[in-house]
DNA sequence: CCGATTGTCGATAAAATTGATCGTGATTAT
DNA sequence: ATAATCACGATCAATTTTATCGACAATCGG
C-alpha cells in the first residue's frame, strides 16, 4: 500500500508548482530538485512524464522552465497517482482503470476482493476528489494556525 | 498502492480457514494451496509467519495442519496486512505502526502528508475493523444473492 | 549569430523487493 | 519405525525501483 518515490516526487512537484508566485515565470528543474529535496535527473524523467501526460508545459533554454498546464483546481492527485505509481487498486480486479480478472472461481463472491474494493474505492473518493488547488488551500490554512498563538480552551470576547 | 501476492495469499488462507467447517480439523497447508491457487512452499513461509505473530497454530504429523489461534471475530485484516505486507500508510510520516520522519521542513504544513493522512485513514478505517468474520459473512450474503433468482425492479407479493 | 541555459531522450546500472524454490531437519500420529 | 506434516534457512531469478550519464535539441539574451 506504498507510494513510490517517483510518485512522492512527482506530487511534490506539482504542488511546489502549484503554490508558486505566477508572477515568477516558470521553474526550473533545478529549482523545483533543490527546493523539494529530490535528485535533479530523476525529477527531470518524472516532470517529463507529466508533460508528455498534459499536465504540465515547459519552454527550454534561458528563462525557461515547467509550469502547470492547466489551473490547480483542474489537477487531481488521482490522476498523478495513477500515472506515475500505477493504478490505485490494491488487487487489479478491483482497478477501474487498469482492470485484470483474478483466478478466484467468482469474482462476485470472492472475500479478498469485496474488502480491497472498499478500499480501492475509499482512496479513490479521496485523491480523485483533491485537486492542487484543495492541497494549498489546506496548507495555507495549516500555516496560519501553526502561525497563530495557541488557542485557548473556550472562545475569547475581544477586550473593551 | 499495491497488495503484495504474500499479503494477499495470506489473506486468502486465513478466510479460507475461516470459513473452513470446524469439523474436518485442521488444514494442510497442500489443501490449502490447492484450494487457492497458491504455491505450495511460498504458502508454507506466509502461514508460519502468521502463526509466529499468534494469528494460527499448528500441529506437525498425520493429521496435523494449521488452524486459528483465535475465533475470526477477533482477527482483522489490518493486522494481517501489516504483518505480510508492511505499513498501511502510503508515506512512513504519516503511519501510526512504523512511523518514519520526512524530510520535509514541517511535518504538520506539508500537503502531500495531510493528503496521505488521510488515505491511510481511510484505509485503516477498513481493514481494522474488517474481521475475518465479517468477511465470511459476507461472502455468504453474496453467495445467497448469487443463488436466488434475479430480483425485480419492485417487490413481489405472494401469488394466492 | 553566439553561447549559455534549459528541456528531451535513450541507455544503462546499482539496489531493493518480490515471488518464489530447494533441501534438510524436527515433530507427531499410527 | 515410518509416513505425514510443519519448521527453517539458504538461495535464486525476475522485476521494479531509483536513480545516473551523456548527447542532443530548443530557446533566449545580447
Amino acid at each position: 500500500m506504498k507510494l513510490s518515490k517517483r510518485g512522492e516526487y512527482g506530487v511534490k512537484a506539482l504542488i511546489d508548482l502549484a503554490s508558486r508566485d505566477p508572477a515568477r515565470g516558470a521553474a526550473t528543474v533545478k529549482e523545483i530538485a533543490a527546493h523539494q529535496k529530490i535528485p535533479v535527473k530523476f525529477l527531470e524523467q518524472i516532470l517529463l512524464a507529466l508533460k508528455n501526460a498534459g499536465l504540465l508545459r515547459s519552454r527550454p533554454g534561458a528563462g525557461g522552465g515547467y509550469a502547470l498546464a492547466k489551473p490547480p483546481g483542474q489537477i487531481t492527485l488521482g490522476q498523478v497517482v495513477r500515472l506515475l505509481d500505477g493504478p490505485l487498486a490494491p488487487i487489479p480486479c478491483v482497478s477501474k482503470s487498469a482492470y485484470q480478472p483474478c483466478v478466484c472461481p467468482d469474482e462476485n463472491t470472492c472475500g479478498l476482493r469485496l474488502t480491497m474494493l472498499d478500499v480501492r474505492n475509499a482512496i479513490a473518493d479521496i485523491l480523485d476528489n483533491t485537486t492542487l488547488a484543495d492541497v494549498t488551500q489546506r496548507v495555507e490554512q495549516a500555516q496560519q494556525r501553526a502561525s497563530r498563538p495557541a488557542p485557548r480552551g473556550r472562545p475569547r470576547r475581544p477586550a473593551h
